[in-house]
DNA sequence: ACAAAAGGTTACAAATTAATAACAAAATTG
DNA sequence: CAATTTTGTTATTAATTTGTAACCTTTTGT
């Protein structure tokens, strides 16, 4: 049973962790925080509602049950305690994985929303960090702003004045043109492989400077 | 269908609030702030997905929706947009008053939880302890409010001014930058093995403060 | 082609910020 | 009330960031 599960959804590209009982089972939930606990509520040493109630002591992770379709009440039982999906065994693999599927969907909406993402770039809003393929870019509070700042106005052209005032707060026109093209500079040697002849942070002549996502053509 | 609703509910003891289109039901639920909404998908006036994509731009309150079995696309849709869980017309009536207790349940649940873990931390609220791979860490009252806040937040990087005012409740920045990163230190030299390259309690530069754990890759 | 304007690059000094240590005030405890 | 612990303040140091200015390159209009 646990083989079919763990082959089913490997081959659905999820990372899983396997246990054998309850007590090990919430073990590896405390440890790992998977996105998702599929749980059979036959279990040894603790029965699967237990295991459902222990977990929502400290986590709200999804939690969907797997119990026989001729054992209702522990399903009812489940959901009362605070599982949020129920399969009867015998179940249809493609049925599982869609409500595996839909789940995890759900519970994705409430974590993201929470970064900006243009092409291969992250800007997490909530950890004010910004990868690049993944990778962690090292941007200082002014650069990070400054990005932030085209990224909400992706495609758009922001002049230097927009951006003293957006960035720095400045409404004199303090500091300047120079103030921007070091910054710009400063970004794009970090952000752009050749920063000479950037892909992201685009200069229009006489405008400003917009960010754009290259796989976009237009 | 709004009736058999109406007097199942009410049985439970909930107060009902009914609408028959969706205009009067955001109506409603602006006026009254429910704590949960159920939705039909098919209705007049403005479609159920209208109404759900209508209320998540003022309130978070729970949403079900209900749908007819051979339409789970507008299902799907629906927990795209926000919605929080959904029943399948013909439904059964007791699961419906499940479904109900269970979302009503969790989303009051997020106030009581009883332990934080961050990866080898746990925090456990009751008893205002907090262990490092089961050994008590001695903390102050400060030094606990302070992880126990950065906790609450894992990832996510807090600022010297909102930790100011989430710990010390002071609102007009008193103490002060030198303040936090003090007890920053404090923390530190409790938590971290090596307190001067810390894995949990990291530095963003500019930014702040945030709890990592550092088994988590990203 | 040439000058003017705009943008790119480099280098450096001043200003911020963070980590740490030491000390004094305040609060707890017995 | 004295002793201990906790907490806030200040000072020092090291690292990082940031604005400024000088200089170079590209674009544009004549």
């Amino acid at each position: 049973m646990v083989g079919i599960l763990e082959y089913l959804l490997k081959d659905e590209g999820y990372q899983v962790t396997v246990a054998y009982d309850g007590e090990t089972g919430v073990k590896f939930a405390k440890e790992e925080k998977p996105d998702l606990v599929l749980l059979d509520v036959m279990l040894p040493k603790m029965s699967g509602l237990e295991v459902c109630n222990h977990l929502r002591r400290f986590t709200t992770t999804p939690i969907i049950i797997l119990s026989a379709k001729d054992n209702q009440e522990d399903v009812i039982k489940g959901l009362e305690i605070g599982a949020d999906d129920y399969i009867t065994k015998p179940f249809n693999h493609r049925e599982l994985i869609l409500r595996v599927k839909k789940i995890l969907a759900r519970f994705d909406l409430r974590a993201s929303k929470e970064a900006l993402i243009i092409g291969d770039i992250e800007i997490s809003i909530a950890q004010k960090q910004v990868t690049l393929k993944g990778e962690l870019l090292n941007l200082t509070p002014i650069e990070y702003k400054l990005l932030y700042c085209l990224a909400e106005n992706e495609d758009r052209v922001l002049s230097s004045e927009a951006l003293i005032r957006e960035v720095w707060g400045h409404e004199n026109w303090i500091g300047g043109n120079e103030l921007i093209k070091v910054n710009i500079l400063r970004l794009r040697k970090k952000m752009e492989g050749d920063p000479s002849h950037p892909i992201y942070l685009i200069n229009v002549w006489g405008m400003g400077y917009k960010l754009i996502n290259p796989k976009n053509k237009s």
